[in-house]
RNA sequence: GCCUCUGUAGCUCAGUUGGUAGAGCAGGGGACUGAAAAUCCCCGUGUCGUUGGUUCGAUUCCGACCGGAGGCA
């Protein structure tokens, strides 16, 4: 356990306070945030992700925001591959890096230096697979990959699709498992030492609160407007992009019945299951220091826990 | 006022030819290595509206009562 961290990470569920925070603690460590949420990645969606305006960053520079167009395909690996070098600016420049975002496999890929296997050339490979699953089930796609990859076999179930096909396309275009580069790759040592604050919500309900009243500001920012132009402009409905919440929601009753207040509802549900998933990825790590806010999140308390967190590693 | 239907898990409903009940959704927990705001797995005891009666035994049959829906006047 180190005395000191290179990077301070704040993260947290949905609606739980990070970009603030993340806000006020590099203006008080003379920081700078490195955002690690997968959608906010994208240009022109603003209000559906929540995404930190000029106002509320307050003069901090920020990173890895608006570094993709939604109808680009962008994945865990380009991100590590873009945060790692801000991070590696912003620590030559002698400043703070603070990792702020939802997004637990990017915060954790990001530290942890891990590599991944690489993905096919042939585009149609992975087209190929799925067809294969979805003719012949899973059962016979673990016992095709058991041939192969006996761990990853074991280790999956039948139903989980996406995994299926990925370990089968490390495979074939590969020739070696995917079982095997992440063995190889848990090895490598960390790429940054950090602290990891994480913020919650005390009570579920008022979370849920929280993301209800987070829901009714998109929809008076206009959501409903900023997902219609999103399609008008071509935004393929099946890309990663639309498939965020809010708006995938909204697309569906824009081409459908035009229910706009029924999405609305649509996506305080599915917020609140996302909030929940975050946090069950966050509970693996031991050794974050977490802030659990009352109704009403308490930021100048935060900032002196975390800051101190921070600095002694303290509880 | 009378008649018919209805009252079962937080919600929508199945079901038990009488031996105290089960799905979907919601909710909870977990996983997670090039789509991750994605994807996947696990978890269902609730005075079966209330109260009498019949019965060895009623949530199930009968009566009354109290909700709800519809119909007739």
């Amino acid at each position: 356990m180190p005395a000191d961290a290179e990077v301070l990470v704040v993260n947290g569920p949905t609606a739980s306070g990070k970009t603030a925070l993340a806000v006020e603690l590099a203006l008080r460590l003379d920081g700078e945030v490195v955002s690690a949420d997968s959608m906010q990645i994208y240009r022109r969606m603003d209000i559906g992700t929540a995404k930190p305006t000029e106002e509320e960053k307050k003069g901090v520079p920020h990173h890895m925001l608006d570094v993709a167009d939604p109808e680009e395909d962008f994945s865990v690996s380009r991100y590590v591959e873009l945060a790692s070098a801000c991070v590696d600016d912003i620590l030559a420049r002698g400043k703070l890096p603070i990792v702020a975002g939802g997004t637990g496999l990017y915060i954790d890929s990001l530290l942890s230096g891990r590599t991944f296997a690489t993905r096919a050339e042939d585009p149609a490979l992975r087209q190929r697979l799925e067809q294969q699953y979805r003719e012949q089930g899973g059962e016979a796609m673990l016992a095709e990959l058991a041939l192969h990859d006996p761990e990853s076999a074991a280790r999956l179930h039948p139903n989980d699709a996406k995994r299926i096909v990925r370990a089968l396309e490390v495979f074939l275009s590969t020739g070696r498992t995917i079982s095997e580069h992440n063995a190889w790759t848990k090895t490598l040592p960390p790429r940054y030492r950090a602290r990891t604050v994480t913020l919650a919500f005390r009570n579920r309900a008022d979370m849920w609160e929280r993301i209800d009243r987070r829901v009714d500001g998109m929809m008076e920012q206009g959501l409903v407007e900023e997902v219609r132009a999103l399609l008008e402009s071509g935004v393929p409905a099946r890309c990663t992009a639309m498939q965020a919440i809010g708006y995938k929601e909204m697309a569906a009753a824009l081409r459908g019945d035009g229910d706009v207040e029924r999405a609305a509802d649509e996506i305080r549900l599915r917020s609140r299951q996302y909030a929940k998933r975050q946090l069950s990825w966050f509970r693996r790590n031991p050794e974050a220091l977490w802030i659990l806010w009352e109704a009403d999140p308490d930021f100048s308390g935060a900032v002196l826990r975390s800051t101190d967190f921070y600095r002694n590693g303290a509880l």
